[in-house]
DNA sequence: CCTGCCATCCCACAAAAACGGGATATTTGA
DNA sequence: TCAAATATCCCGTTTTTGTGGGATGGCAGG
């Protein structure tokens, strides 16, 4: 039986370039594609795929959202990321998210097919590049920060000061420079400059 | 006589898309791709197309230092750029190294075949929306800084201090201070972790 | 030639961040 | 259930930033 496969994609380019290289496999059901998050879950709410291609960055909800909510609501599916770059967190998340697999939109059309194989029979698939990005992330990648703490980091990068957040958080000054401290301490940065700047490339805030 | 197109991207999903989509297009003759910018230069020694579509984020050299070498070398290629996100300044770049015109990878065929074939006619090409993002752009949008400036910016984002800046640079720590003031004016930030932010969202470090 | 813009330097004060400790309740996971 | 992680709070000191002035030589474009 095929594999019947769902895309959500903001760019029509590249679902038009999947389906075009996905044309000649037989054992791979084209079941349509999707613009966006609300119009994926509308369209799984009639029919359900075996696998879904889905790209993490979008306009509303993101992918890594989308992948959650669709977990939840029918677990059977299997999913695969699909980004452009091979940003650490994005693919961390996703894959916490319940994802099956991650490929890069660089990827050849064998490469894709065989994390299309490999999901839809319920293994994970993650192509070397990858692979080798989350090796690295865990050995000394990204740093883990708590709620607390990123709600701290986020309103430290919208320039607020200690004070002010204190005051919007309702919490004392002291509270807010221990979370600053830990945050120096687990982004390894001797400043909040720097900090910023890393937070900001890894797409934290 | 059809146009001649040729596209650089490092994404086969995108070059597959494009070629599909275009397959119906009479008047565009397909003529290759490459997948990063030296063998788009060893392809356009030998060959010359009308009209070149270039992603502006590749491995390697980039598609906005690209665009400006083909345009001193052969000055009679139009090019298109071709990302996916409408960051600003890559658009101001890309324009100002000679493209003809630009579009989003989430444009629609008729937008993609529109573009081609303005700017095969030697005229420009901006799709509405990036139109009005390089409308806003020159608004408001990306604070105007000095070279001095960005050496100094660079090097607070990369977490030294204005005594350490001072002795990099071999000048003095009030010189430092009064970089930093400008910055902060010119970015409209009330401190440096906000304008850190701004400053690696808009690509500027 | 002269008007901006740039880069350079100076002073002084207030505010904030960084650094180095320590402490205690609560939550959570193994 | 018990240890680890989290969130909360406090003290004091030094360093760095932020703010608000002012000043000078150089250089480029109108």
């Amino acid at each position: 039986m095929a594999i019947r496969l769902f895309i959500v994609d903001d760019h029509y380019m590249v679902i038009e370039g999947i389906h075009s290289l996905l044309l000649n496999e037989k054992e791979i059901e084209w079941m349509g594609h999707a613009g966006n998050a609300d119009s994926c879950l509308a369209y799984l709410s009639s029919q359900l795929p075996d696998v879904i291609l889905m790209d993490i960055s979008m306009p509303g909800m993101s992918g890594i959202e989308l992948c959650k909510t669709v977990k939840e609501k029918y677990p059977s599916v299997y999913i695969i990321g699909l980004s452009t770059f091979n940003q650490q967190s994005f693919i961390q998340k996703m894959m916490d998210n319940g994802a099956s697999g991650y490929v890069l939109k660089n990827a050849t059309p064998e490469e894709l097919i065989e994390a299309i194989k490999t999901v839809a029979l319920g293994k994970l698939y993650l192509s070397d590049e990858v692979a080798s990005v989350l090796r690295k992330n865990s050995d000394l990648g990204i740093p883990v920060i708590t709620r607390r703490e990123k709600e701290v980091l986020t309103l430290i990068a919208d320039g607020m000061t200690n004070s002010e957040i204190a005051g919007r958080l309702f919490i004392s000054v002291s509270t807010v420079d221990t979370h600053r401290k830990n945050l120096l301490a687990k982004f390894e940065s001797k400043n909040i400059a720097s900090l910023i700047k890393t937070a900001v490339q890894l797409n934290m805030i």
